[in-house]
RNA sequence: GGGGACGUGGUGCAGCGGCCCAGCAUACAUCCCUGUCAAGGAUGAGACCGCGGGUUCGAAUCCCGUCGUCCCCGCCA
């Protein structure tokens, strides 16, 4: 349960101290004179009286004013005006939560006098994407966008809580560094005092490292990616969820490491977020001990039989085959996660371990989540020679990744790890369709503000 | 980087050659209402139909350009 916030407040009105209570609190109040602080949500006018609902960071309350002294004070205020108001807690039936305020006494704490851009205090936030953009520090307090992010919070605790009580240590690695050599996505270069150094496109290098101090380590950060993209699941900034663990066996450890965390996320979601579901009617879904898992060739000819599209022997998956292999687990093997695993050699970045029996596969894998990928992770390299070996031909030299180098030359445990993108995750569990919906304030090819 | 749509009061939409000096919902203003909870009722204010050219007797509506937005693909989380 959430952890009392009720505080001693003074009074500007009745000249003493009284407690201010959250809004949800309230109804176990009844029969007590408190404050409630809050933004001035909604409020109908009845003539003689008028309901006026607040809400706090925590929930809303229904105070009635029947005092037109009190009434008096609202005119000309707009919507989202911040209140003290201090009353009595009563029963009442007819009210949602089964108490509401009366004998009300309203401070005004900061009036809003402009007209909102758009209502935030209705059912459905109305504005297209790019005008509720413009104005997200407002429309984020519509009750349904800030449940999403609620969301976002217990996920990102489920994620940390778990994995603490399995041996890891969370750790912070550099965003700012000097070398751009992981490949595949672009980097953003900045200034560095004179010398050009770029925005951490993953802590893939730190976080390996660091198996070399702690055997598991997790990181909860933003990365950056330059690329150009322009689509409804990509932004230049975003949330990964990161871990990697040492004296694994294969990829499949950490597929199984994955696995629990996420039934444990959902879990806690479940438990504390329950309002939070219920309002954005949310289907949390169950994962059993295990995920179904595909390898890469064996889903490939699956699309070839199902979907008639041939794409067997390709190094990539569409986001078009990701919706029908999401479509073929949840229908054949019950289950709206997919592991596909044993990506090719080389759609793969250079430190990742081939798999033994077919060298041109790697122990990798890529978690499908109701139709899109939100993890990618696998087996490390972890011998000296061979990663050396493998860096040069994907055309590294040894020099440019010196310091990650360095841990191997001293000794890595077998290891592996993955990345989840947290928004990506939370666009699928919550049934978004652009990743924008999704991120607090995202960054994409042309937003940089608010 | 490639392809496809759409720009109409604050917001979200309708209208797609003359019935439109532009309609609806909501927001806003004034008023009515003793149980609202997407409150209800009355009245009112608010848009030169993204911008610039062109076609036409006549353009929100058709054409060209431009800017902006959204979507799909490449790439990825």
């Amino acid at each position: 349960m959430m952890l009392s916030t009720a505080r001693w407040w003074w009074s500007t009105n009745e000249r003493r101290r009284m407690l201010r209570i959250r809004t949800i609190e309230a109804p176990a109040y009844v029969g007590q004179r408190v404050h409630l602080g809050g933004w001035m949500h909604s409020w109908r006018d009845m003539g003689q009286f008028g309901f006026l609902v607040l809400r706090d960071g925590a929930g809303t309350f229904q105070a009635v004013l029947d005092n037109q002294e009190e009434m008096a004070k609202l005119r000309g205020l707009q919507y989202e005006s911040v209140l003290d108001v201090e009353g009595l807690i009563a029963a009442e039936p007819r009210a949602a939560v089964g108490a509401e305020m009366h004998d009300c006494h309203i401070e005004v704490l900061s009036p809003v006098l402009e007209p909102l851009p758009f209502e935030v205090n209705k059912k459905e936030l109305k504005p297209g994407l790019d005008t509720f953009l413009d104005y997200a520090p407002l429309g984020l307090r519509h009750l349904q966008k800030r449940a999403l992010f609620r969301i976002s919070a217990e996920l990102m605790a489920g994620y940390r809580e778990y994995l603490m009580q399995q041996g890891f240590v969370e750790i912070q690695t550099p965003k700012i560094v000097g070398a751009a050599t992981e490949g595949g996505a672009n980097v953003f270069v900045l200034d560095y005092f004179g010398r050009p150094a770029y925005l951490a496109q993953s802590p893939q290098f730190y976080k390996q490292m660091m198996v070399g101090v702690f055997e598991r380590v997790f990181e909860v950060g933003p990365v950056f990616r330059a690329e150009k993209h322009n689509t409804a699941r990509h932004t230049n900034e975003y949330v990964s969820l990161d871990l990697e663990m040492g004296f694994i066996n294969d990829h499949t450890d950490v597929m199984n490491m994955l696995t629990g965390v996420l039934r444990h996320m959902f879990g806690r979601v479940t438990d504390k977020c329950a309002r939070e579901v219920a309002l954005l009617k949310l289907r949390i879904p169950s994962i059993g001990d295990t995920i179904p898992a595909i390898r890469m060739p064996a889903a490939q000819q699956i699309i070839f039989e199902r979907y008639k599209e041939d794409c067997r022997g390709e190094p990539d998956l569409s986001p078009q085959h990701e919706v029908w292999l999401s479509q073929y687990a949840e229908k054949e093997l019950g289950s709206e996660f997919l592991f596909v695993t044993h990506y090719p050699t080389g759609k793969r970045p250079f430190y990742a371990m081939a798999d033994d029996e077919e060298p041109a596969l790697t122990k990798s894998f890529d978690l499908l989540f109701r139709g899109c990928e939100v993890v990618t992770g696998g087996q490390r390299i972890h011998r000296y020679d061979q990663l050396v070996q493998n860096a040069d031909k994907w055309g590294i030299k040894p020099e440019q990744i010196d310091g990650y180098l360095q841990a191997f030359k001293y000794g890595m445990p077998p290891h592996g790890g993955f990345g989840m993108g947290l928004e990506r995750l939370l666009m699928q569990l919550t049934g978004h369709t652009n990743l924008r919906e999704v991120t607090l304030f995202p960054r994409d090819l042309d937003r940089l503000a608010p």
